[in-house]
DNA sequence: TGACAGGTACATG
DNA sequence: CATGTACCTGTC
C-alpha cells in the first residue's frame, strides 16, 4: 500500500523522536523501518525527504489502523504555522523535527514502556522491552519468515518470575504490581481511555500507580491516550526551558498541541546532544 | 573505574 | 511544599 502526497511525515524522525521504542530502522533494508503494534507487524519505506510512503499492508488495515495510528489526519504544518515567530529556539527545533507526528500507541504498552523510561537510556529501554516481548509475547512469522512477538499481556507480567532476565533492574516490581492490578480490574483500562475524565483526573490516576511519577504520568499520557495537552518534563525539556524560556514555557499559546510543541523540542534537544558535534 | 541514563519512592525540614 | 538520596544495570 502505497501513500501519496504525504506531509509532515517523516519516518525516520519519528523513530528517533523518543516516543515509540518498537520502531526501528531495517539494517537489510534501506530506508525501511520495522513496527509492531496493535498485534501486527508493519514495515514503511520512505526516502529521505519523499512525500511517498510504502507501508507493507493492504488498503483496508491502513484504514483501520494505521491511519490513526500515525494521526494523519492531524494537521501538524497548522501546529507549527502557529508557533511564535520570535521564538527562534522553537522554530528551529519545529523545522528540524517537521515530520513528527504524535503516535497513538496502545495504553498498556505505553504504561509498562514509560516505566521503564525512568532513570533509563533509550537503548537500553529498547532493549529491554524486546526482551521483554521475546520472553513472554505471542510469537508470530510473517510471510517471509520472520519471527517476531507482540507485547506481552497483563496476566503473563502480573508473576514476577516472569520479569526475570529482562533487565528491568528494580522497576520489575513496579511492572509486577501494576500488571497484578491490570489484570484483576483493579486499575481500570478502559475508564482512561474512554476519554470521559478530565486531564487532571487521569494524571492523578495514573500517579497512584506504584512506580508512576509525574512525568511518566505525562507520557502515557500524550503518548497513550493523546492528551494533546500534556507536556512530560524530563531532563532535557527543563534544561531547555530553563536556558531558553527563563524557566517558564508558554504552554497556554499552544492549548490543544502543546504536546506537539514539546515534542519538537525534546527532540531537537536529545538528538542534538547525541550526535557528535552536538 | 566509575558515571551516567527521558525518574520515583521515601524520608526530612 | 522543597530538597536530598538510594536505586538495577548496560554502556562508555
Amino acid at each position: 500500500m502505497t501513500l501519496e502526497g504525504v506531509k509532515n511525515f517523516d519516518i525516520g524522525q519519528i523513530a528517533n523522536s523518543g516516543q515509540c521504542f518498537r520502531l526501528d530502522a531495517l539494517p537489510e533494508k534501506p530506508h525501511t523501518w520495522r513496527l509492531i503494534a496493535y498485534g501486527k507487524y508493519l514495515e514503511i519505506k520512505q526516502q529521505p525527504g519523499s512525500s511517498v510512503v510504502e507501508f507493507s499492508c493492504t488498503r483496508t488495515e491502513f484504514e483501520q489502523i494505521w491511519r490513526q495510528y500515525f494521526d494523519l489526519e492531524a494537521d501538524y504544518q497548522g501546529y507549527i504555522d502557529r508557533i511564535d515567530p520570535q521564538d527562534a529556539y522553537l522554530t528551529t527545533a519545529a523545522a528540524a523535527g517537521a515530520g513528527i507526528r504524535i503516535l497513538r500507541q496502545e495504553l498498556w504498552e505505553t504504561l509498562v514502556s514509560f516505566m521503564i523510561s525512568q532513570n533509563n537510556n533509550i537503548p537500553r529501554i529498547k532493549k529491554t522491552i524486546k526482551t521483554l516481548c521475546t520472553l513472554r509475547g505471542k510469537g508470530h512469522f510473517t510471510e517471509d519468515g520472520k519471527l517476531w512477538f507482540e507485547f506481552p499481556q497483563p496476566e503473563s507480567l502480573a508473576r514476577i518470575e516472569n520479569l526475570q532476565g529482562a533487565g528491568l533492574g528494580y522497576r520489575d516490581k513496579y511492572i509486577q504490581k501494576m500488571a497484578e492490578n491490570v489484570a484483576a480490574g483493579k486499575i481500570n483500562l478502559e475508564m482512561l481511555a474512554d476519554g470521559e475524565m478530565e486531564d487532571s483526573a487521569v494524571e492523578s490516576y495514573l500517579k497512584s500507580i506504584y512506580g508512576v511519577g509525574h512525568k511518566v504520568a505525562n507520557c502515557i499520557m500524550l503518548f497513550g491516550l493523546h492528551r494533546m495537552d500534556s507536556v512530560p518534563k524530563d531532563v532535557w525539556i527543563n534544561k531547555i526551558i530553563k536556558e531558553h524560556y527563563a524557566g517558564k514555557f508558554p504552554v497556554e499559546r499552544y492549548k490543544g498541541f502543546a504536546g506537539v510543541i514539546q515534542q519538537y523540542i525534546f527532540s531537537y534537544a536529545s538528538n542534538k546532544s547525541h550526535s557528535k558535534d552536538g
